[in-house]
RNA sequence: GGUUCCGUAGCUCAGCUGGAUAGAGCAACAGCCUUCUAAGCUGUGGGUCCCAGGUUCGAAUCCUGGCGGAAUCACCA
């Protein structure tokens, strides 16, 4: 039985015997014991002495002497309202003997028959390659899908791929006008960069449009919709609905560069989908559970032939969800694309992971589904994230203030391999086994450095600076792994194999206790980035294990320790220590070599 | 203007459903490699937890009101 299992039942019984009246769980409070004192579990005291009817200090003897005779209970000593328990030694070395050799220790297996979900993040457009936006977002999808799986899980990963539009017109329009029928392969331009310069080349012509218009006197808003440029994008878009074979066609081969180019980039960021859904085939669903809604009259058709829900009565507007010319906007074909995967997969929960600035968005799109009848419409759940800022503001692509994903990678590995080099930590590897873990650290010091954030918070990233290789990082954590792996392997060449001696009597310094400590909160550390979708909570406590166990590394000898239960039970603590980081690693995406 | 989110050290961030003297890293300075990987370890300095009230034995945390920042409220996506 688990630690805190046994205090809170001892402390219940504590009340029972005497006939007072027994403490409610929550009053039951336990915590860690700050560095500053003796003991490793606190029990806050304060919520109990009504109960009891005697001063803190008073109850938290009196519990502390009865709490004593447990056999997991080694000494205790009060501060104030708190009583600080240290719990024996042998207790830990049960703990680590147990899970040491579990690879999988902390996770729970999955339930039959396990609750499905579903989990849609990347969403990007076709217009632009991605950014560090997107990459947060990658990111995060992907570490709590892996973290949902963690908690028994079945999940389901996918990609909502916006590729239609008046945007995607404008890089067709663009192309044709100035593309001179080029290709991506032709130029050595990677697809989505290709796709993604046809826009900015729109963006920049059509700015000077205006800008002319504006000088003879159009307003701008004016100007705006009247200029040459959007004009003809939106007869091109009016074609590609109407279903132009030439613009369709068009519309097919500059998607098709565009993906050939996202699938570069998730293949180094280390993301996958179970299945990718396309705007320009939900979008159809979309009108047509509109159309049904109005036929229903849960949804309004105004005079002017728009169509419209009405969520006033539930504390918000009224929402457009088809426009005069029968068009449909964004929220319509989420509608859509949320019946179809109901269908696909009858999930028990839809988490979507985009940014906050799409808050009320989510808002509206569930509240609609439930107007329109659907009962699951409960089950959908925004998983809301900040947006990442530049230091001088939010990223702006039409100012080319953005930090484009696929340089950002491709320094992060430069780094990585600069810094190897220096230190001279690879020297006698082949240059395929350097390569991949100079990648490995790269990528590991970017997605720790994002992941590690609180996902509802807006951060800040700094350029200049760049990220950190030391300090709370990803490449300290898997230098801590590599180092646990090197001490292993040189355990294995000395002939140790720990487990075999009787460790139950050896008594335990403060440092390693705060490594089995630590070992020890994971698996409820983990439910808890389930409960809350967040990897933060998963990535903060690796940091503190690492940091625990480099100073319990930094002044206790493994190998070298003369005692041979004290040593067995040092590497037991090495091999948990090594097992959590590279499952909690994991859980964020993040590989950790052998060594480095 | 309405709504939502955020405000903690010079910078980037932790701080769980209220608990002890608010913690890390970076940056600065000073130390530790003949010994299991120094991408490590140790030490020093650095705080009006935006402000003001309230609830409580106890508030960075909860409530109210300000101030500051962001997002959103489109026949944009």
């Amino acid at each position: 039985m688990r630690i805190e299992n046994i205090i809170t039942g001892a402390v219940s019984r504590f009340f029972h015997e005497r006939s007072l009246p027994e403490p409610d769980q929550s009053l039951i409070q336990l915590q860690k014991t700050r560095k500053e004192f003796k003991g490793n579990i606190t029990l806050v005291v304060f919520p109990l002495v009504r109960l009891i009817k005697k001063s803190p200090p008073e109850t938290a003897e009196e519990l502390g002497t009865y709490l004593k005779k447990l056999p997991e209970i080694k000494d205790f000593n009060v501060v104030k309202g708190f009583l600080n328990l240290e719990v024996e030694s042998s207790y830990w070395t049960r703990f680590i003997q147990e899970y040491a050799f579990n690879p999988d220790y902390g996770t729970q297996s999955r339930a039959v028959p396990a609750e499905t979900v579903l989990v849609e993040y990347s969403s990007p457009n076709t217009n632009k390659p991605l950014h560090l936006g997107h990459i947060r977002n990658n990111l995060l999808g992907y570490s709590i899908s892996r973290i949902l799986e963690a908690n028994g899980k079945s999940v389901k990963k996918v990609n909502l791929v916006n590729d239609r539009g008046i945007h995607i017109c404008k890089t067709m329009l663009a192309w044709e006008k100035w593309g001179d029928n080029k290709t991506p392969a032709e130029t050595g331009v990677k697809g989505d960069h290709f796709v993604g310069d046809m826009y900015v080349k729109f963006e920049n012509a059509y700015r000077k449009e205006i800008e002319g218009l504006v000088s003879k006197g159009v307003p701008e808003d004016q100007a705006r919709r009247e200029a040459p440029l959007i004009r003809e994008a939106q007869t091109m878009l009016k074609k590609w609905e109407e279903g132009d074979e030439q613009v369709n066609a068009l519309w097919k081969m500059m998607n098709s560069w565009v993906y050939a180019g996202f699938d570069v980039t998730y293949e180094k960021l280390g993301v996958s989908f179970d299945k990718i859904y396309y705007e320009s085939e939900t979008y159809h669903t979309g009108k047509s559970i509109v159309e049904e809604g109005v036929k229903k009259s849960v949804l309004i058709r105004k005079d002017d032939g728009s169509v419209w829900a009405d969520l006033t009565h539930r504390g918000l507007d009224e929402k457009l969800l088809l426009r005069s010319d029968g068009t449909s906007v964004y929220i319509t074909q989420d509608l859509g694309t949320a019946v179809l995967r109901q269908k696909d997969y009858d999930a028990d929960k839809m988490f979507y992971v985009v940014g906050n600035e799409q808050d009320y968005h989510f808002k509206v799109l569930s509240l609609i589904l439930d107007e329109l009848g659907y009962e699951w419409a409960g089950s959908l759940q925004h998983i809301s994230y900040g947006m990442v800022e530049l230091p001088s503001g939010k990223m702006k692509s039409r100012e080319g203030k953005v930090v484009d994903a696929d340089n950002l990678i491709d320094e992060m590995i430069d780094t990585a391999g600069t810094l190897s080099s220096e230190l001279g930590k690879l020297e006698g590897l082949t240059e395929k086994e350097k390569k991949n873990i100079i990648n490995i650290i790269g990528m590991g010091a970017l997605k720790y450095f994002i992941l590690k954030v609180d996902p509802q918070k807006n951060m800040i990233f700094n350029p200049e600076e760049s990220i950190d290789f030391n300090g709370n990082t990803g490449p300290f954590i898997q230098y801590t792994h590599a180092r646990v792996c090197s001490l292993l392997k040189k355990s294995e060449l000395h002939g140790i194999k720990p487990g075999n001696a009787d460790i139950s009597d050896v008594s335990l310094s403060p440092k390693e206790v705060r490594v089995a400590a630590l070992l020890h909160e994971f698996p409820a550390v983990l439910e808890e980035a389930g409960r809350n979708c967040s990897p933060a909570l998963i990535a903060n406590l690796i940091y503190e294990l690492a940091r625990e166990y480099n100073q319990f590394y930094h002044d206790h000898p493994v190998i070298k320790e003369s005692n041979i239960a004290l040593r067995d039970f040092r590497l037991l603590l090495t091999m948990l220590t090594g097992n959590v980081i590279k499952k909690g690693m994991g859980l964020l995406g993040i590989d950790v070599p052998e060594r480095m």
